[in-house]
DNA sequence: CTTGCTCCTCACGCGGCGTGAGGTCCGTAC
DNA sequence: GTACGGACCTCACGCCGCGTGAGGAGCAAG
């Protein structure tokens, strides 16, 4: 007079569901006698097993995982750990590395509100793509520098920056279109302080420097709309700053 | 003469393959122009919304997120943002609660090999179901509270604890072969290092306590296969426990 | 015209089930 | 005996974001 449950029976008792027990079935997990008219019957042994089933699956094991587990009499408890560990930090490792993106955004769209110029909707998708594409041409060495320049400058230095670059961007444009000599001591000055601004930014990296004329060149478009200017604007003053610094003295 | 791309050099130029191109279109996503023939011609504008498509993929947008924020012009970049972080925070969550898991396990497997005792394959999946039991019997208030007695216990406290539980059912067993009275302080001794043992743990806690006796009726079994007892020795063995509480001065 | 590449449209696969659809079996009440 | 509600059965599609062929047509160059 054993044990002997039915579906609905076990799945009551184990929390889970007649689908999932009719699923480690087709999966090869778990094999319930049948009745005569073909509904399932579980004995101790199953009711056991399946114990052992929905403990590994808590511990995040796929179900051929589980299978392989489970009929291998000798495995290593250590090594199934470690592996599924292993999986684990994977997994939190993307997450994480998403999670500071999408921190990094929140911070600067608050930033911006706060300062009273708001990111559009439009502003927001540009700047989502130079995000991408800065990814794509700095390496993860690049980028853990990158963070670390930035949590050392603080949050009310950025805005500053971040308030500057329009600016410098407008006094510049008045220059070229004035066209006053690349060399003059004017113009100097605002393209000193220009690379002074990229600077504090890669921290004089070399590496990081060419990386980011690399992304420019990538997002030059989306960096003139997030300053409001046009692509070719944006290229001629480019091109008027590089003037400036080949008549360096 | 507008840009017009086809497929796979869009795909190469945006770093995605032209499988996914196929998708997004399928999706609603991408909607490019079509020759004669029927072969897919992208524009300008197509090119800048897969980079948009990109991005956001890039953030952890899902297509169909991804549609309703790029045809809404007038969407929230920070209700987009904060939307997805917390989608994100919940992922998290729950990958940092299964490492936990498998961090405890990882060092009680550790700890017991360095003891001398390693845990057997049978034993580890007996363990895993208890973890499981207790998991479903806990509040996650006292599953925190439980890790943080535990954290101030130490390593070397729990290595006692854990290889002092047989030697404890060993002499406790004993008494009860002997058929000691249960008032006798021998019995009384060890009913109370017992005791002493399970508040070490539940830090005093009546309500984690009672939470205890229920996974403890849940996975009996268990414990008993845990220390090399018989289910009706174990059971035996609690209601000689009892017994000696009940008789206590 | 042929070669070799790119492009096209189905359509299945993955992981772990949820969720019906349509039909059978079981235990109890009449 | 039979009628009824509930539990059970077996397909089989859906989800999410594509990967990966299969089988065939278009396209540029020799």
């Amino acid at each position: 007079m054993s044990l002997s449950l039915r579906v609905g029976q076990l799945a009551a008792r184990a929390g889970v569901t007649v689908r999932a027990l009719h699923h480690y079935e087709a999966a090869g997990l778990l094999a319930p006698d049948r009745t005569p008219t073909g509904h399932r019957r579980y004995g101790a042994a199953e009711v056991e097993r399946l114990q052992q089933i929905v403990s590994l699956r808590s511990l995040g094991l796929g179900l051929d995982a589980i299978r392989r587990t489970l009929d291998a009499p000798g495995f290593d408890p250590a090594a199934v750990v470690a592996q599924q560990r292993a999986v684990l930090a994977a997994d939190l490792d993307r997450l994480g590395a998403l999670d500071r993106r999408l921190g990094d955004l929140e911070r600067l769209l608050r930033r911006r509100a706060e300062a009273g110029t708001p990111i559009s909707p439009d502003t927001f998708l540009t700047l989502t793509t130079i995000m991408n594409d800065i990814l794509k041409h700095y390496t993860p060495d690049q980028l853990q520098q990158l963070a670390e320049r930035r949590d050392a400058l603080g949050d009310d230095a950025i805005r500053e920056v971040e308030a500057e670059w329009p600016r410098l961007f407008a006094s510049l444009g008045a220059e070229m279109d004035a066209a006053t000599d690349p060399a003059a001591p004017a113009v100097q000055t605002l393209v000193a302080r220009w690379d002074e601004l990229v600077a504090m930014f890669t921290g004089g990296d070399a590496g990081i420097e060419r990386s980011l004329g690399d992304a420019w060149e990538a997002s030059g478009d989306q960096m003139a709309q997030m300053n409001g200017l046009s692509s070719e604007r944006m290229r001629a003053l480019f091109a008027y700053a590089q003037r400036a610094r080949d008549a360096q003295p």
